[in-house]
RNA sequence: GUCCCCGUAGCUCAGGCGGAUAGAGCGCGAGAUUCCUAAUCUCGAGGUCGGAGGUUCGAGUCCUCCCGGGGACGCCA
């Protein structure tokens, strides 16, 4: 819509100032009263053609008042308002009844390959709540782009190496131990596990589900058949890092690591799989070692002049690329910091052919924004090639008061008790009522309620109030609101509410768009609540089935352009479209 | 100390790259309705957009400073 309008008032500037615009904005009002859509152009046109702003939109109202679309177009203190014709919107809303969904897709990514990373929670714990809330706004954010014609890959990066994971290993291992009461015979264990290991109770959990296999062969040091046990123990999850078990140094805290992230990448994987999320490549750092990427790229860099020595240490100059001091590479130890293989992670993305990256990660990662944009400088990747955006935290509320922690977790809460408690529906939903990078208060008992207080509710019952009436026009009249076309009644509708449903339900169109080159999802559950608070309003005072025949058959096709609006604006965000509630 | 985010109605929050008289829901007040397809409906009051400057034809929106709240700042991950 907006871009027709954007076209229609370019060619009016053109000819009547035969100037080419300048860089003008259509938008939705604030206020339906001043039309559906209005520009500004007057303002930017007033100091060059030295008129005052109302004089040129007079002129142009003027001009474009002459489109057979446009029903009304007016100059209003500078603004140019428009309104389409009452024909215009019932050709567009035909053409919705007649392609559903589709109506809405554009191509507007034209095929760019973009790769979307989200989610990427280590391996060494279950997803709590944060995480959640990335995994939704990334794989909405993925439906989206996806349906307007971008390439889209969805990546979940595992750091699967490094002090984390030998740590869950440490921890799996003293709770085994403890299991059998032999903790106190590995001091060194039960003291780095005091330390820094990892207190949840899902620890003792992985501890004794290897027990099942294993016996007590790690205690006896049998770290190799205690492998093999695992092995052929028949778990129903991949074992892939356990077979590639290698028994170097500290063989008993190297199984407990592996075997601890194959379960745990089982548990991530189910979580997400049950909110409607897949992802098209899981992408180990262990891997990116494996293949010598981390010191190709420190020669890379090194050999631009950005690395040196220091303390010990290798250091780059990210400091003179806009960050405010160097980072170390690889530390003194000789081992490589996070930072050197998340360069080498993007630098692989860049040399896989992607021409957008897009990130989220979790606000705690904000001052690493500076340092990746200045290593990716260093690497001649344009700047606006990777996109970051940051998730905040969600706070989870019941009974007025906020729940702090889990037992099993530790020291916080599970996505997978929100999602058992409320279900993936309600946990998506809310979970784009913000925009991502502001902190979220979860309401545990507001969405259990089946009221209009209840955002997700109010959405998905307006799509099965409509449902319930193309169900009830079936049995009583034996006709298919779904194989029929009854779009020729449209012009029966004649109260404002049906033109303000048709207005919406054709606008939502532009709001998708928006949404998707904004990478703003949240706007979407705002658009459903109000399409859908339009619809339950115009419900609860008009009759469907039972108003005269030609009307009820232009009622009927009015819900069905509506019930469209609703499904994509659900499908996008992931969310079902119930038939009954 | 440096950096980031936030501060909008009693509450929870929207407010698009600067645009019109700042919006919604809840709550509150008044009225209607218990016939209908399963959240009852309609109307109303309620605001110095944290504060002070500045840029601009125009600022909730951009800039500077201040106040208040949260968070990040490691050879941690």
């Amino acid at each position: 819509m907006k871009e027709q309008v954007k076209k229609k008032v370019s060619e009016a500037v053109e000819r009547l100032f035969s100037i080419k615009p300048p860089d003008f904005k259509v938008e939705k009002p604030r206020d339906e009263k001043h039309g559906d859509l209005a520009t500004n152009v007057s303002f930017l046109l007033s100091k060059t053609l030295k008129k005052n702003p109302n004089e040129i939109a007079k002129e142009l109202a003027e001009y474009l008042s002459r489109d057979p679309d446009l029903e009304e177009v007016e100059a209003v203190r500078g603004f140019v308002n428009l309104r389409f014709s009452r024909d215009f919107f019932l050709k567009e809303f035909s053409k919705l009844l007649e392609q559903g969904e589709e109506y809405y897709r554009e191509d507007l990514g034209k095929g760019q390959k973009v790769q979307l990373e989200f989610v990427s929670a280590n391996p060494t714990g279950p997803l709590h709540l944060g995480h959640g809330r990335g995994a939704v706004v990334g794989d909405t954010l993925a439906r989206l782009l996806k349906f307007y014609g971008y390439d889209v890959t969805r990546e979940y990066y595992i750091n699967d190496a490094g002090r984390q994971v030998y740590l869950l290993g440490v921890s799996i291992l003293f709770r085994y131990l403890e299991l059998f009461g032999k903790e106190n015979e590995r001091p060194e264990i039960k003291e780095l596990f005091q330390r820094e290991g990892y207190r949840g109770e899902y620890v003792v959990e992985l501890a004794k589900l290897l027990r099942e296999s294993v016996g007590d062969l790690l205690l006896k040091g049998e770290v190799t058949s205690a492998k093999e046990r695992i092995l052929s123990h028949g778990y129903p999850f991949e074992l892939s890092y356990t077979e590639r078990f290698s028994g170097g140094e500290e063989p008993d805290v190297e199984l407990c690591s592996l075997f601890g992230l194959d379960a745990m990448m089982d548990e991530i994987r189910r979580d997400l799989s049950d909110m409607g999320i897949e992802f098209d490549v899981w992408f180990s750092e262990r891997n990116l070692y494996e293949r010598g990427l981390v010191e190709k790229l420190i020669e890379e860099l090194s050999r631009k002049g950005l690395v040196y020595k220091s303390e010990g240490a290798l250091w780059l100059r990210t400091s003179e690329f806009g960050d405010d001091k160097d980072r170390v590479l690889k530390k003194s130890d000789g081992s490589y910091t996070y930072f050197a293989s998340d360069i080498a992670y993007h630098w692989d993305k860049f040399r896989r052919g992607f021409e957008k990256v897009i990130d989220l990660w979790g606000a705690d990662h904000h001052g690493y924004i500076p340092r990746v944009k200045a290593s990716l400088k260093m690497l001649d990747i344009p700047e606006d090639w990777l996109e970051v955006y940051l998730i905040q935290m969600v706070k989870l509320f019941k009974g007025g008061k906020e729940v702090k922690m889990s037992k099993r977790a530790g020291n916080f809460v599970p996505l997978r008790e929100l999602m058992n408690d409320v279900g993936s529906d309600a946990v998506r939903f809310v979970f784009l009522t913000k925009r991502s990078d502001t902190p979220l208060d979860f309401d545990v008992d507001r969405v259990k309620e089946k009221s209009s207080e209840n955002p997700v509710f109010y959405v998905q019952y307006a799509h099965a109030r409509i449902s319930g009436v193309f169900r009830e026009f079936r049995e009583r009249f034996g006709r298919d609101p779904e194989s029929e076309d009854f779009s020729e009644f449209l012009k029966e509708l004649k109260e404002e509410t049906e033109l303000k449903l048709i207005r919406k339900s054709i606008m939502m169109k532009d709001e998708l768009m928006d949404v998707a080159t904004r990478r703003d999802p949240h706007l979407i559950t705002y658009a459903l609540i109000d399409l859908a608070g339009t619809f339950h309003n115009y419900y609860n005072h008009h009759r469907i089935i039972g108003s005269e025949e030609k009307l009820m058959l232009g009622r009927i096709s009015l819900l069905k352009g509506v019930r469209s609006a609703l499904r994509i604006g659900l499908k996008l965000i992931g969310v079902s479209a119930p038939e009954k509630m």
